[in-house]
DNA sequence: GTTGATTTGAACAAAAATAATCAAAAATAA
DNA sequence: TTATTTTTGATTATTTTTGTTCAAATCAAC
């Protein structure tokens, strides 16, 4: 039994089973698990099977794995920035808290302080809800893919309230074109809030800081603070501060 | 088994079944709760599922909150009366719900209608928020206790709609005295509802009948239709019909 | 708030799987 | 036939995974 002919059955026996394992194979194939072992290399690296410890599976299974949800990327750095945000709350402060998911990673930080917070994002009530905080809900149409509240009465819900600070996200940031957004409704909630608000902190990942999105809609100087990640450039960091962005990390 | 396969199947046991605890994958998937717990950190790190405390839940529906104790009491009534309920309902309507533990199971009966809720029930909200249904929430401010919107804002947010039908909940409702309530804020919230929407539906089991709160906030004749169950003493019943409301069960 | 029970994550040890090495066997070429 | 290359299997060292224990964190009930 050549390399060839063991080929084609692992390769029909993945398919059957899904999963398989070396000893498995090496019975099945009368050999050693060493040889299986190298066989299952080559053609994992051809991309034909999906190598695992202990065997290997089909490929299609597999692929439904790697980035499913966008609120998954960066989780680290997204808790940090949360943090350091977290620092800059202090008791008895209102803030507004926007839908983003690097602002929704503030909730576990903020839990014990005596705040009031005003948001649009029901997986933030959801998280708050069991806390000390004291909560806002925004009202308006419910946009059932991003979670929150959108549309006029959201605007007008925000128009009446004032905040001493407004931790928001962004879709786009850079030193040409300012602030863009993916959308109409989270431009407009984003100056809804910024309005209203004594102290703008955008939350940014670095990997977000100089990509442009499809809506222009703020300069730059709507943000009061930027609040991002140690992964930025140093040289690009001095550039915001230059314009104006008291950025931080 | 190893970590590949275990993944598969918690995502899918994940899936099926909303929420997971560690002890019972581990028991599933015959292996130790620290190695579930490895799993189960990497796939919430993915963004597959949400890590909670002793398991996890499926992404989408982070915002279920289990109702409080209240709502275990007459679990049968409730869905009758709210199973008889949903047969009012038509495609294309207009509703308001309000917060009460009855009006939400209606929930489960109106997840495939082609229909708009207006509500300030967080419950409501995060039971249909993978639904056709379209959904507006009342902003305002946060009630824990009872995991609903409340206050000023949600008074005016109510004003600024209309509805074909309102479903609301009640704590006492008498023939000599009408409805009364526990609290300023649910009597204030009900009125608001009521106000807005062409039919009134009181949703109310049979033990509430002829119970007096302590604070009396309009007549019988806010309520166009009481659906209740079919425990209600008939002679009761016909008392409630000649005072004029269209009482069915 | 404080207590008490559960859950968690880190550290370590054991087990399993892998990759590297090397010698023997098989296939190929000279 | 003999020399060379390739493939294979055994041995060993390394890596990966797993399970146990325990202190710290978290939750829930009071």
């Amino acid at each position: 039994m050549n390399f060839q002919q063991r080929k084609q059955l692992i390769l029909q026996t993945v398919d059957e089973r899904g999963a398989v394992e070396v000893p498995e194979l090496a019975d099945l194939l009368q050999t050693s698990a060493m040889t299986i072992r190298r066989d299952l290399v080559q053609l994992a690296a051809a991309g034909l099977i999906y190598r695992t410890h202990g065997g290997a599976m089909r490929v299609r299974d597999i692929m439904v794995v790697p980035f499913a949800n966008k609120s998954a990327m960066n989780v680290v750095h997204k808790e940090a920035i949360a943090q350091r945000a977290a620092q800059e709350i202090q008791d008895g402060d209102v803030l507004f808290m926007d839908c983003g998911s690097t602002v929704a990673h503030l909730c576990p930080f903020i839990r014990n302080k005596r705040i009031t917070v005003i948001t649009n994002s029901l997986p933030v009530i959801s998280e708050l809800l069991n806390s000390s905080v004291t909560l806002n809900l925004i009202g308006g149409e419910v946009d059932k893919e991003r979670q929150a509240v959108h549309g006029t009465m959201a605007g007008e819900h925000i128009a009446r309230y004032h905040a001493d600070r407004a931790f928001i996200g962004i879709d786009g940031i850079s030193l040409a074109n300012g602030l863009s957004a993916n959308g109409e409704q989270e431009a407009q909630l984003t100056l809804a809030l910024a309005r209203q608000a004594s102290r703008v902190y955008l939350l940014c990942d670095s990997s977000k800081l100089e990509t442009d999105k499809y809506l222009f809609f703020a300069p730059l100087s709507l943000v009061d603070v930027l609040i991002t990640d140690a992964q930025v450039n140093v040289d690009l960091a001095d550039a915001y501060r230059q314009a104006g962005v008291d950025l931080i990390y």
